[in-house]
DNA sequence: GGCAGATAGTTTATATATCAACTATTTATA
DNA sequence: TATAAATAGTTGATATATAAACTATCTGCC
C-alpha cells in the first residue's frame, strides 16, 4: 500500500526522492517496532537481542567486547552502551570486567543466563525475519540491498 | 559497502533475509541521524519538523489537528504527542486550542513563528532529500518503494 | 434518558538515543 | 622524559519512544 494512503494523508507526497526517504524510514521504524513486540515476550528488547548477538558472534568467548567496541558496531553514541550495559547487567544477561593490561576498558561479556536466553530466542527470530521477508525473491533482496548500499555510500560524512 | 564491512564485523551475517532486514534498519536509521544533524542549525528536531508538515499540509490552517490525528500520522503511541507537543508548544512553534463542540479534542496549530521556521528550512530539506537520493534513478526508486511496500503488506497485523 | 463502550488526552515508569563535559588511562611525539 | 593527543568510559541534561492506568467526554443503543 502507497505509504500515504498507510499514514491517512489527504494530500500527497511530491517528489519520488522524499517518497523513497520515507519509505526506507518508515519501513525500518516497522521492522523495529516489530522487533520489539517479538522480544518482548523473552524478556529482552530488539537492542538488547542485538547487543547479545554481537557478543556471541563478534567475540572470543573469553575476551568479550569493549564498549568502544559494541558503540561501533550498534552505531550508537559511547554515553548509550554505558546505560544499556547497566541494564543488562542488572538483568544478569551480561557482566563487565577489567581487562589485564589496560585499565581503560571494560570486557563486556555474555552471563550463562545471557547465553541461555539468546539460544532460546534466536531460532524463532530467525524463523520470524525469514517470514517478515518471503515476500521478495533472493534476487529482489538483492537489488534492494543493493540500492540502500548506495545511499549509505553517498551518506558517509 | 557491505553492511558487515560497514559496521566492522569480523563474522558474516548468514541469511540473504537477514541481510536485507538489517540493511533496511540501518539505512532508516542514518537516514534518521542525517536528519538530526541537518536540522540541528535551525533549532528543530527531525520530529518535530515532522509535526509541522503535517500541520501545514494535512490539516486547515483554521481547523489544526487532533493529537489523535498527529498521533496515527507520525505512527507514534498517543503519549509521545503529549510531550512532544508539550515541548513545541514551550518553543512556541504551535499551540493547543480547544474546539468547540467537542471537549475532548485539542486543536494543535503552527504559530507564525512555526510557519516561519518552516518556510525557512523546507526548501533546504527538499534539496538535501534530492542530493541523497540521487545516486538512484527514477526507476530504482519505484522499485525499491514497491519492494518495500511488499514488506509492510506482510507486517501489517 | 441512561449507560456501555469508544475516543481523546495525560501521567508515570521505563528504554533508547544524543551531546557536552568530565575522569582516567594509554600512546605518540617533541 | 615530559607532555600533548587519543582512547575508554561515565554523568547529567534533554528528546523520543512505549505501555499501563487514569480522567474526561462523546456516541450508540436499549
Amino acid at each position: 500500500m502507497k505509504l500515504e494512503k498507510e499514514l491517512g494523508l489527504k494530500a500527497g507526497i511530491t517528489s519520488v526522492a522524499h517518497e523513497t526517504l520515507l519509505n526506507i524510514y518508515h519501513t525500518g521504524d516497522m521492522l523495529k517496532k516489530r522487533a520489539r513486540q517479538f522480544f518482548l515476550p523473552y524478556g529482552i528488547t530488539d537492542v538488547q537481542f542485538n547487543l547479545m548477538e554481537l557478543l556471541c558472534y563478534q567475540a572470543d568467548r573469553e575476551a568479550g567486547l569493549s564498549q568502544a567496541g559494541l558503540s561501533r558496531m550498534l552505531v550508537v553514541h559511547p554515553s548509550n552502551v554505558t546505560s544499556l550495559v547497566d541494564r543488562m547487567e542488572k538483568a544478569e544477561l551480561v557482566t563487565r570486567t577489567d581487562v589485564p593490561g589496560d585499565r581503560r576498558y571494560n570486557a563486556v561479556r555474555l552471563t550463562p543466563k545471557g547465553r541461555e536466553v539468546l539460544d532460546h530466542v534466536e531460532d524463532a527470530y530467525m524463523k520470524e525475519v525469514d517470514r517478515v521477508m518471503e515476500v521478495l525473491s533472493e534476487s529482489e533482496m538483492e537489488i534492494l540491498i543493493g540500492s540502500l548500499e548506495r545511499i549509505r555510500e553517498g551518506l558517509r560524512p
